[in-house]
DNA sequence: CATCATTACTTAGATGTTCTAGGTAACACT
DNA sequence: AGTGTTACCTAGAACATCTAAGTAATGATG
C-alpha cells in the first residue's frame, strides 16, 4: 500500500516465503529474485525484512535449513518447507482470501 | 461482538475508513459498525486502532472533524472528506488493487 | 590489474500501525 | 441498582518491515 516505509503488508511476507517453497527448496536471494520476477516488481522484497522473517520461520519449526552451493557456485542457505510450513501455509492462504475478499467488496463497493 | 484473531494488515485500516467516508460524513463509532457489518464481520475495527487512525488522518488532512449529533442523540464527532482525502483514497485504491493482484497470483499459482 | 557490479548473507536500529486494556460519560431497560 | 449499548479517549506493548550499514566471493570492464 502506498505507505512511506512499508511497501508490503505486515504479515504477508511469510505467507510469500512459504509458497515459494512449494517448489522446492530454495535459497533466500532466489526466494525474492523469484517473487520480484513473478508478480514483475510489484512486490519488492527488501533483504532487511527478508532474512530476519527466515529466521523467525526457521524458529516457528514452518522451515528447515541447510548450507549448499548456488546454481553460480557461491555459497547460500537452501530453505525447505516443513509439515508444520504446509499447514501454516494453508491456514494463511484461507486468511488472506478471506481478507482481501473483505476489502475488496470494500473498496469496490458502490453507493 | 468482536471475534478474537481478526487482525487487520498494516496500512489498510486507513484505507477503509477513507472509502466508508464516500457516503457522506460519519462518526467514529459508525464507521466501525458499517465496516464490520458490510464485510460480516471478516474486519473487526477495534476502537484502540481506529480513532488514532482517524486523528492521524485528520492531522494529514485527509478528513475533517465536526461534533454533532448521532441518530440516537448522543454527542459524536462526525468526519468528512476532504479533497486531498479523496486523492489520497484513489491512490491507496490503485495501490490495493495492485498489490493484492501480485499476492494473489503468487498465492494461486501452481507448480 | 584496478574497479565496479552482482551474488548472497547479516544485523542494529528506526519507523509506524495495530492491539491490549484500561478509562470517561450518557442513556435505555429491567 | 445494575447491566448493556452508544461513543469517545489514550498509554503502552507488540511486531513486521525498512533503512542503512556491513562481510565476502565472483565476474565483467576498461
Amino acid at each position: 500500500m502506498a505507505r512511506p516505509g512499508a511497501d508490503l503488508l505486515q504479515g504477508t511476507l511469510e505467507t510469500l516465503v512459504l509458497k515459494t517453497l512449494t517448489w522446492g527448496p530454495r535459497h533466500g536471494y532466489a526466494i525474492a529474485r523469484w517473487l520480484e520476477g513473478t508478480t514483475e516488481d510489484a512486490l519488492v522484497i527488501e533483504e532487511g525484512s527478508l532474512y530476519p522473517a527466515l529466521y523467525r520461520m526457521e524458529r516457528k519449526g514452518w522451515i528447515e535449513a541447510e548450507w549448499g552451493m548456488s546454481e553460480l557456485g557461491r555459497r547460500a542457505k537452501f530453505y525447505q518447507l516443513t509439515g508444520a510450513g504446509r499447514a501454516r501455509l494453508k491456514d494463511e492462504v484461507a486468511a488472506w482470501r478471506r481478507f482481501s475478499g473483505a476489502v475488496g467488496r470494500v473498496l469496490e463497493a458502490r453507493g
